[in-house]
DNA sequence: TGGGATTTGTTCGTATGTATT
DNA sequence: GAATACATACGAACAAATCCC
């Protein structure tokens, strides 16, 4: 989500269990995990790569997410709880926050934004879904998009929630079909293949302890 | 798919290897698999076992599937090829000569018949989703429902067949909106708890070699 | 093209935790 | 309730495939 990784870049188990302390066992099932939902690229005794989304697995990866998360706002308009509400609109609070700030950070809020809308369905199910497809166009993003621009992205997620709010099923449909299709509209330029990945350095920050 | 397993049956590592004849590793990475589409239950330091979703689960799966299987029929609708076609019908049939012999075949061809929908509209993504779903609410149904009758399924889903070659989007979600509901509504009283099962015996018919 | 260094695939042993008598 | 049998968790080690110079 961060993009501290890119498509493409190795995962050796060894490396991968020595930077978390965790022996290779562990390391292999994170791996399995990961492949399972797309992130990872996993052939018969090769190393395993950041998955790189050809340009059609892309395509199909945004369509369908389009049409998910259609179905959470179509359960979502008119039935968000004060709670619920409130919670939303500390996240784009947030969001304007990180706006100025360090890009992962905002990039990482963005595609939080729509995690949260998916678990206020109550179901966990369409939540997993829309969690996986999330991660996937975040990874398709930094393969094919120009660098992020969040300030549009922002206040259409305020709009979106207003929407809700007011309870047009309609209205908050066809934004957020605008706002993921304007998402998807980013990956049209290819950007130049990126630089080596130190990935010991790369994924410092998030050993636990 | 063909119920050879229920929901609650313990599924320990030894026994499957030796079934397939693997070792204790290779049953253990099939079984985190299974867990992840939500087939296996898989506790810390315990046995694994068949998953026995609650009824909050079902409902959820079932409303998902429903969703999901919409967005198949409006893609397909009008768009079908004459080959697709064909191979449809011949499904159909299928299901129709099983339909007087034994269950678990007519159980597996019923279930089939969605995940080749799913599979026509040649997008990956929708595909694994859909497949998912209908395991489990395969699953589900042996769970929760009377013994499968699936004369009228059979018409139900020609039925289907012929709205999408019509191109009448709306008629075909309309008459797998029903279907599914339809096939929900079995899943309303609660089945005995099953006969315990010889693990070895009942996975007999699935080794290879 | 060849060969050594890497990296994965798999098995097996031990420790630890769980169920059952 | 304690002891025994059973199952899983994890890591070490070896063989085979791959990578790279």
């Amino acid at each position: 989500m961060e993009r501290a990784l890119t498509p493409g870049d190795r995962l050796p188990e060894d490396a991968l269990g020595e930077r978390f302390n965790v022996s290779r066992t562990i390391a292999r099932q994170a791996l399995g995990q990961l492949a399972g939902e797309g992130l990872v690229e996993l052939r018969r005794n090769r190393i395993a790569v950041v998955a790189s989304p050809s340009w059609e697995e892309a395509r199909d990866t945004f369509d369908v997410r389009i049409s998910l998360e259609r179905i959470v706002v179509q359960r979502l308009a008119g039935r968000l709880s004060a709670e619920q509400q409130a919670t939303l609109e500390a996240h784009i609070a947030g969001e304007e926050r990180a706006s100025g700030g360090p890009e992962p950070a905002s990039i990482r809020l963005a595609t939080e934004f729509h995690l949260l809308l998916a678990e206020m369905t109550g179901s966990p199910v369409l939540r997993r879904y829309v969690a996986e497809l999330g991660y996937r166009c975040a990874l398709i993003l930094s393969l094919y998009s120009r660098p992020h621009s969040s300030d549009c992205a922002v206040s259409e997620h305020r709009e979106i929630v207003a929407a809700l709010v007011a309870g047009n099923a309609g209205h908050a449909v066809t934004l957020m079909d605008h706002h993921l299709d304007a998402v998807a509209e980013r990956a049209r330029i290819l950007t130049e293949p990126q630089r080596e990945h130190d990935l010991i350095r790369l994924l410092a920050p998030y050993v636990d302890g």
